[in-house]
This record gives C-alpha cells, structure tokens and sequence, in this order.
DNA sequence: ACTAGGGCCTGCG
DNA sequence: CGCAGGCCCTAGT
C-alpha cells in the first residue's frame, strides 16, 4: 500500500513572493497555489528574502505574477489597516494551530481580547500559554489579527515583528489610545 | 510590586 | 521519546 498523502508537503511546491515598502517597513508576501502563505516583516531586503528562502528551502521560488501582484496587493491594503476583501490564504500549522488562527480571524478590528479569553473561545480554557505560542508562530500576520491578543491585565504583551509595530496596527484600528509617553 | 507554580503545545535533541 | 521554553494567568507574599 501507498501513503496517500504527507501531512506536510507532498510535493515541492510553488511559491511566489516579493518585498514591499510598507508603514511598517519592509514586508515579503508569499503565496501559493492556494493563497497567501507567508507574511514576514524587517528593515532589510536580503536578510528577508534569505530568512524566506531558509524557511521554504524545499519550495521552487520565483517572482510574483499577475495574480500574485493582486493577493500581495490585498495583503498591502490590510497591512494599511484598510478594509478590503481578505485574500484567499494558504493556511499551514498543526491542528491546533489552526484552531487558534481561525478563532483570529473572528476578531473584529478596533477590539482586543486576551490570551485567556481567546483560549476559551477555542475551548481550550487550560492552554492559555499554548494560545500566546500559536499567536507567536501565526506566518500571516496581520491578516490573522494575532495583534489584537493582548494580555489580561491590558498590557500589549509582544509581537513577533516588534512590539512598536504591534502598537502601530491597534492604534490605528482605534483598539487603543495613543501611548501616553 | 515581585515571585512561584500550574498548564500544555512545540521544536530540538 | 524526553525536555526546555513560551506574545500566560492566578494566587500568595
């Protein structure tokens, strides 16, 4: 008997990508077949693009397309904390990662819940650090609104790509007030 | 304000 | 496998 299917990659996949100039500094879309795969943040061209290559490096990589430039171009709109249509995503994570994720997406911009609250929504009221580890490893940010997870006592807590861009998205969202210092 | 311990998913060895 | 560590939370000084 053959194994049907790998629960990682089957097969190399295609995926394209390229780095943008954003309000949050430089930002690499990827996407595949399926949709938007990666999001990655940094301040400098190569280390992204080598940061990306190192983590699909079984992908075959190339530029976006046509249809590439329009998903990235989505991404853009949200990274601007504009309202546009959510582009298709291409979502990879175990099992519970995905629970977490999906229950992101449920979050409506200009509120905040916290770890706690977020665990019990998935009904894992007991794996609250699990939550904030699957909020950390969360590959499209901030299209998976991991920024508005904050802790319980109100405090920002952190963000993968930097607590300031964090702030950024949920000032702009209207979640928080302008931080007094 | 600070510290200790519970709880549990992940990644790495 | 086993183990350390994390975008936590609560309770107890």
């Amino acid at each position: 008997m053959q194994k049907i299917a790998d629960r990682a990659q089957p097969m190399p996949d295609a995926l394209r990508f390229d780095i943008y100039a954003t309000s949050l500094g430089l930002a690499l879309i990827a996407a595949s077949e399926q949709g938007v795969c990666a999001i990655m943040f940094g301040d400098d061209y190569d280390c992204l693009q080598s940061e990306f290559r190192r983590r699909f490096n079984n992908a075959i990589i190339s530029h976006h397309n046509a249809s590439g430039r329009e998903l990235a171009s989505r991404v853009l709109a949200i990274i601007e904390s504009q309202t546009v249509t959510p582009p298709p995503l291409d979502i990879r994570g175990t099992q519970f990662q995905k629970r977490v994720w999906l229950a992101l997406l449920g979050i409506p911009a200009g509120s905040t819940i916290s770890y706690k609250e977020l665990a019990s929504r998935i009904e894992a009221s007991r794996s609250i650090r699990a939550v904030a580890g699957a909020c950390a490893a969360n590959p499209l940010a901030p299209v998976v609104p991991c920024h508005r997870v904050v802790r319980h006592d109100g405090a920002l807590s952190g963000y993968r790509w930097g607590l300031a861009r964090k702030q950024a998205l949920l000032e702009r969202e209207g979640a928080i007030e302008r931080f007094p210092v």
